[in-house]
DNA sequence: ATAATAGTTGACTATTTTACTTGGTTACGT
DNA sequence: ACGTAACCAAGTAAAATAGTCAACTATTAT
């Protein structure tokens, strides 16, 4: 499980979708413009997206894009694998030589905890973000309170948190 | 938080660090033949390390690198922190336009799930992945073995022994 | 003291990924 | 028919990743 900047377009672009669209279909433009993300990088994102079966697109007047089901439906992990390319982490993919060898340890520790970072990511849904998050912030000023001292104070210097 | 190929080396260097360090300090050089990872690049990764005090470096014949603390001590959000270059989640950060409006509320939503993320990893040792994944397949007295074994076998490592 | 070991540092290169651009075509509604 | 917006296919600039090379310093062993 990666969890890149592409990833994390993706899951405002989803999560943007999923605040606006319960009337009408939201144009990619519309997206761009509130998410500040180019048209075109948005295009690509939601032709995987799309391919992925996450979200419809319809074309003409009044289009755009819609979610495919419903946000308590759609997980944050699936967002993310659809837009990102797989990669083989183990870099020795049940070669014969690393059946059961010490030199295959660590990259088995490491699946391991990629995998519960998966299971942790699909336990989280769009609809989740956005009611459990909105109510109550507790989660963010309880696990981090420098991040709301920080976000108060030094807003130049989220990144050094994130 | 992110996530990425480099946070993931960084972790598996740890890993191996924290399963063969507890006599003697591990060169970079076994690392990089066990875990194949490019010897000048697990180099750049340790500066950093070391500079976040999260490894010693121990020079001269039979040195090499030890954890700083116990393995239990050690989390894994603070390794990859420690590895990757901050950067600016937000492309907002604190505009005055962007107080409370909903051009940045899905930013916040995003910070939300990236502090859940990071304080998940936080949760998680070195300790933690070595002790609960390896015991279920009991492997510990195994891994034991086998790193004696090759500790006698390796050449170089034969004197720091005897 | 000298040589060998191994960390430390910095600059440099290649590859890949990211993010964006340009310029179209197709489908749909008015 | 016309405008809209999804869809598609290149190509490109910037950044991150991954690795190389070379010199240097501190420590240990002989």
């Amino acid at each position: 499980m990666r969890l890149t900047t592409k990833g994390r377009y993706a899951v405002t672009a989803m999560l943007d979708l999923a605040l606006h669209s319960k009337i009408n279909p939201v144009t990619l433009t519309d997206i761009a413009a509130r998410q500040t993300i180019s048209l075109s990088y948005l295009e690509q994102l939601f032709a995987r997206l799309r391919r992925a079966n996450m979200v419809k697109g319809v074309r003409g007047p009044g289009g755009g894009y819609t979610l495919s089901s419903d946000a308590n439906n759609i997980n944050i992990a699936d967002i993310i694998a659809a837009v990102d390319e797989p990669i083989d982490a183990t870099k020795c993919g049940g070669e014969a030589n690393c059946q059961n060898e010490k030199a295959c340890l660590t990259h088995d520790l490491w699946m391991g905890l990629s995998a519960q970072i998966r299971q942790y990511l699909k336990s989280i849904t769009l609809g989740d973000l956005i009611e459990k998050q909105l109510a109550q912030e507790s989660i963010i000023s309880k696990g981090e309170e420098i991040i709301s001292i920080v976000e108060i104070h030094k807003p130049s210097e989220l990144h050094s948190i994130l």
